[in-house]
DNA sequence: CTGTTAGCGCATTCAC
DNA sequence: GTGAATGCGCTAACAG
């Protein structure tokens, strides 16, 4: 008799074995809807407890071609909205049984591309992705990788397939106009320089498109550095704005996180707001909720894009699995533009 | 001759054939340091690349019995401590070619069992976990799996293996004393009620404590309810604290989130921070560096606290590929109070 | 530097 | 309701 080797962890195998199975009745017992019997099904259950047993998924996805897993890939977590998003598509799967697998990109397409790369190696069954820009080479993977896709966040004009979300031109651009209908005639904006971050290029040129329509002063814009946006940079970029355009009544701020920033700086500064000038916001973040004055936004549902998207890639998952496919399908996802106390 | 079947992706045997190679040279051609002479090598990338093949790294994890990924779990990712955790682990292990995976349990031990059981199933190579209390089932997942733990954030009693954190009730006493030297003697604490968020919890013991050996007044504490611990809690409950013991001179605050809620609340009033009351936060979070007045808090590097915790995931992994384990490592991160201008 | 053989742990498919 | 044979796509181990 030799001693038991020392095996790492205990397999299919060996829960068999000691319930007196066959691997393929174990198998069985872990799904639901197995048809086994209440006796079989009680001593594999007890074996699997006392062994410790966890199921390999690795193993059942190569023979059943299911990984039993999406991926989501955001531009940074460090922002409530993407969060958001986020924990709607997981609500939207959980009871599905599908997991998640989260990536995010530092709002730069190339480590998208490598990530979205990376998890193609781990064969998703479906993908949500942030945005409609990709690299080239992104797409074609995508692409090659026949699974369904769903853009969120934008309105890509040429979708990959399935998209979640909203104009962000439009929605800034509606802001401009309210700001406009509340008297407001020299109004500027407040937003990162590149490129990087396409759902902030998209706001400024929602401005830049209203302030052309309704005959207001152009060019009064104030550029800081890279995503992600901060609280610090709307403080400094307020400052040049009024330093550069004295007559400036209302900012606009990329996001709600610079035009608190661009608040408190102005607090500070003895600016009252909206007395002095006036600033707004984008994307209904907490703080803009909670601050004092309350800001004035463009509020989108977060939680709801993530949701949708969750639920459109469910569909098309289970489309799949059943062989047929899913028509491309965008939905629109509606934004309020919110007046509170900072305008 | 048949018609080529519709093979949904192709596989290394596509790419083999293609190139004139044994399936084998592709793989080695694969990952760096495969030995593969430069023409060969280029005929496989060729192959490759004509095909859109990707790597299926399921089946690889099944007979190299390496998943090439760590799994993370945090309780919120809608909190910039965590994310930045988050963040930090990434960043250890990017060089690594690990991948991680990471999870959230919205501060719920069950939710965290569940997971833990899910991540396991696909069987990630080691395991970073927030906090130190979790179920007795999941503690006992994970020492059955046999993989590398971290626990973060705190410092359990009991390790499972490896932690990297600091002591919340440390830091939060060290807050109140640096309040009482400031010249405070009423001093109130603002936190969660339940006890789901721990280290909410052993901050409130730490501020017990504290007024405790320093002979303040005991029993000022206002509990709002369940984490994710918001901005508006933080407003509603400094009312309350104002209301029932209107000697209060300073709060203490569970995060900075609720102290900035907190003191947005008395803006409102009219009650001058920290004339009529001192709000101090916990977290260093970007608002509490950016709000006006700027918040007093306590400083912890969350981004460190991932940092960490990655290399020494990474370095137990890379230990136990090689057949080593390691002893396991308690990592105490500094804190720092930073008293700012609400106090 | 390259190929062959074998098998990872499970689910599919068919048989009983 | 249960079992046996087979193969998923890849890599370890060895041979050449």
């Amino acid at each position: 008799m030799s001693a038991p080797p020392p095996r790492s962890t205990p397999t299919m195998a060996d829960v068999a074995k000691r319930a007196g199975v066959s691997t393929m009745t174990v198998s069985r017992a872990l799904r639901d809807g197995g048809m086994v019997s209440g006796d079989t099904r009680a001593r594999i259950l007890a074996a699997i407890e006392e062994l410790g047993y966890v199921l390999d998924q690795t193993a059942g996805t190569l023979s059943s071609k299911r990984s039993g897993f999406m991926a989501a890939i955001v531009p940074s977590l460090n922002n409530s909205n993407f969060a958001d998003t986020a924990r709607g598509i997981t609500e939207a799967i959980e009871e599905s049984g599908l997991q998640m697998l989260l990536g995010y990109t530092d709002y730069q397409v190339e480590k998208e591309e490598k990530l979205i790369e990376a998890m193609l190696r781990r064969r998703p069954e479906g993908l949500v992705l942030t945005g409609g820009r990709h690299t080239p080479r992104a797409r074609k993977l995508l692409e090659a990788a026949g699974i369904p896709v769903v853009e969120t966040w934008d309105i890509p004009p040429d979708p990959i397939g399935h998209a979640v979300g909203f104009s962000n031109a439009a929605a800034c651009r509606a802001l401009v106009h309210r700001l406009y209908e509340r008297g407001y005639r020299n109004i500027g904006f407040v937003g990162g320089t590149s490129n990087r971050d396409t759902r902030g290029a998209d706001r400024r040129l929602g401005y830049s498109e209203a302030v052309e329509e309704l005959g207001l002063p152009r060019g009064r814009i104030i550029s800081f550095g890279k995503p992600p946006i901060s609280m610090e940079q709307g403080g400094e970029a307020i400052v040049h704005m009024v330093t550069q355009w004295p007559d400036v009544d209302a900012v606009v701020c990329v996001s709600d996180l610079s035009a608190f920033g661009a608040i408190a700086e102005c607090h500070r500064r003895g600016w009252a707001v909206p007395g002095r000038i006036a600033v707004a916001g984008f994307g209904d973040f907490e703080v803009a909720r909670c601050a004092f004055p309350r800001i004035t936004t463009v509020a989108v549902d977060s939680l709801e894009i993530g949701r949708q998207a969750g639920e459109l890639i469910l569909r098309a998952i289970e489309g799949a699995r059943a062989g047929r496919s899913m028509p491309a399908e965008t939905m629109i996802i509606p934004f309020k533009v919110i007046e509170r106390e900072s305008t």
